[in-house]
DNA sequence: TGTACATCAGTGAACGCGCGTTCACTGATGTAC
DNA sequence: TGTACATCAGTGAACGCGCGTTCACTGATGTAC
């Protein structure tokens, strides 16, 4: 997991940067043990010593897209104090980060049946978990205080990452129609629409 | 395409239904022709005259699973009076879609970036776009009235379909703590508020 | 400051395997006269 | 009603290919004394 050597860790960075070109550039399919080998120059040998498999490499490669996506959405919602602004930040900055990082974005949601989630769960889990508790410590005041419906607990998640996803997949899969600035003028205002509380803002005129 | 004998139609769905089984049972790196000829009986020669390749096979089964999940939405829709009811009642078939055709929705939705999409397109389209039409159909006067909210093209279906795909996702992702009933008595509501315009039901009390 | 040694990092040839696909063929079905 | 024939449906052996992985090995790094 983390090299006793300097020149393993950039070794692996360089691993990982290059798995992402290859899948940004050809797909899934092209993500193989022998195009790594090729593209990098490192030999089979290192890679197994770094990943154990092709199946560790990927987990290895969506942990770290996966911590990026949520640590843009820590920094957004972070940044904000009221719940309305806090939840607008948030899709803003989830539609940024999908224009912005296409290659990881893609790899996040193209992975979702993917089978080495299951197989390294624990590992994967290590990097999220922390992460959705700060977004979860961010949120709970605004529930307590009413600001934000009570629901049961994944789906105000639903709601909020719901819209997000489905907008992020159909531009990743090429969907012309798909305008993500649109989407983030629009979309942020009628997400808290539907998971503000009754002591939310001002409900009908303003 | 469209088969000339009975006997190659009843084939052709007969292997389709085994390709789902395998699907459904060992995920999609077991979909192979070599399994499925060893599956179903039926010779190699035999699997490419009715599906010409595997992606067109992948496609086939695409487009029947899709169609099966459009005509439950558009049974729910087309059932309903209101804005409010049809949004509602299609947020609830979709989740039932889910829960009572497991294979199929996840078949659906682990398809997302496959190859065979792009490739075979058109074929696809044939079969989405007028159960996409009537879906739109439907919903347009309610726009109209200023009921439901007028949003550039996408973006309503983002709305509605956002949650209801990003809950079944999990679900079929075997997440533990997602659970379609609950979700099924509490998202439609909230759906509905997130799409209903200034001229909707009453706002805050009832 | 120098040396011995354990551990980490990296090499590359070789392996077996299952894959998608092809092709020359036979058998079944339906239609025209 | 019977026959000839075109087309559809289905067979299965054979193909080459690229895949993930292994393993015995060498070289680099850091640490203990």
């Amino acid at each position: 997991m983390s090299p006793k050597q300097r020149r393993g860790e950039a070794t692996a960075d360089r691993i990982l940067a290059a798995a992402l070109d290859l899948y940004a550039a050809q797909g899934s399919g092209a993500l193989t043990m022998t195009a790594l080998i090729a593209e990098t120059g490192v030999s089979s040998g290192s890679l197994y010593h770094h990943f154990g498999s092709l199946d560790g490499l990927n987990a290895a490669l969506y942990s770290h897209c996966m911590s990026g996506l949520l640590d843009t959405l820590i920094a957004a919602l972070e940044r904000s104090r009221t719940a309305r602004t806090g939840v607008r930040a948030l899709a803003e900055a989830y539609l940024r980060f999908t224009r912005d990082n296409r290659p990881a974005a893609h790899f996040i949601h193209a992975s979702s049946y993917a089978g080495f989630l299951p197989a390294h769960a624990e590992r994967i889990a290590q990097a999220k978990a922390p992460r959705m508790r700060r977004i979860a410590d961010w949120l709970r005041p605004h529930v307590e205080t009413g600001h934000v419906i009570a629901l049961p607990d994944p789906l105000t998640e639903m709601l909020v990452i719901g819209p997000l996803a489905e907008t992020s997949r159909r531009w990743l899969a090429g969907a012309p129609e798909v305008d993500l600035t649109t989407a983030a003028r629009l979309l942020p205002e009628r997400i808290w629409q539907s998971i503000r509380g009754d002591h939310g803002s001002a409900p009908a005129g303003a």
